[in-house]
DNA sequence: CTGGCTGCAAATCTTTTGCATCCTG
DNA sequence: CAGGATGCAAAAGATTTGCAGCCAG
């Protein structure tokens, strides 16, 4: 927890408790998941709080907000630059520490300033494709 | 619209109208975009009409859903494989016909049954640029 | 004619907000 | 002690659904 002592903000043990859960964590949680998993322990967590705290750490750096589900947000506590593939069925997600620089020259694209970029692939998990469930469509 | 006929899908006059809306749009609009836009000539047009609709042409694969709006699903009539550039600021989104064609191997990663990808570019349109509105949070 | 489509309103789901109370620094 | 954080409930948005009436095929 030491990482988060000179942010500057405050250390209640709600925060502890969602940074815990986040540290290392892969499975890029959605609020409602890091709800239902910190309040086991913290009964009085509140889901107000985890969204709270979750725009808090964002505006800080140390969690990214992913738009990979249609449904709700996700966040992933990895900030290094990364991508993501995601099984179409069970909309697991995995990490893709491939490096990507790519140059966008031609049309309106080179008049963008350019900040950064992000892939998702897609595709069926191990699991899912032992389960011979093709059409996967979402849920 | 000669090329909806044979879909099997009924003709309606709003189906008819949101087809055209669609028809070459670049602007990858929102549910509430299509609706604004084609309840000026249909007046009786319902946003649960468009939604429906758009339901159908995307499981018709006439239309593409797109995640890269947090806090709503945009969609996409150019249903070729091709990528996006997101404006930070105004989210204004441009097509991106680069040809990319990853390999992924290793890990968790090469027990996926890889179907397609997406890459999502972000910066700063000219417009934005301009107005150097940097920091740029969304809305 | 008939089944699918429309439009309205109500329901659902996610996320945000107001506010009184609480507690870290 | 003060100001930020919490937790509850209500609000705000986006999207979905139920259902009676409508209309394209």
């Amino acid at each position: 927890m030491e990482k988060y002592k000179n942010l500057g903000l405050k250390l209640t043990p709600q925060r502890l408790a969602i940074m815990r859960f986040l540290e290392g964590n892969k499975t890029h949680p959605s609020a409602e998941d890091i709800y239902s998993s910190v309040s086991k322990d913290f009964p009085t967590m509140s889901l107000a709080t985890v969204y709270n705290t979750m725009e808090t750490l964002r505006q800080r750096g140390n969690v990214i907000e992913l738009t990979i589900d249609p449904e709700k947000k996700r966040f992933d506590p990895n900030v290094r630059m990364h991508h993501h593939l995601i099984c179409t069925n069970c909309r697991m997600v995995v990490d893709v520490d491939i490096d990507f620089s790519p140059h966008l020259t031609g049309g309106e694209m080179s008049d963008f300033e350019i900040t950064g970029s992000h892939i998702e692939f897609y595709g069926l998990c191990p699991d899912c494709r032992k389960e011979k469930n093709p059409g996967g469509e979402k849920t």
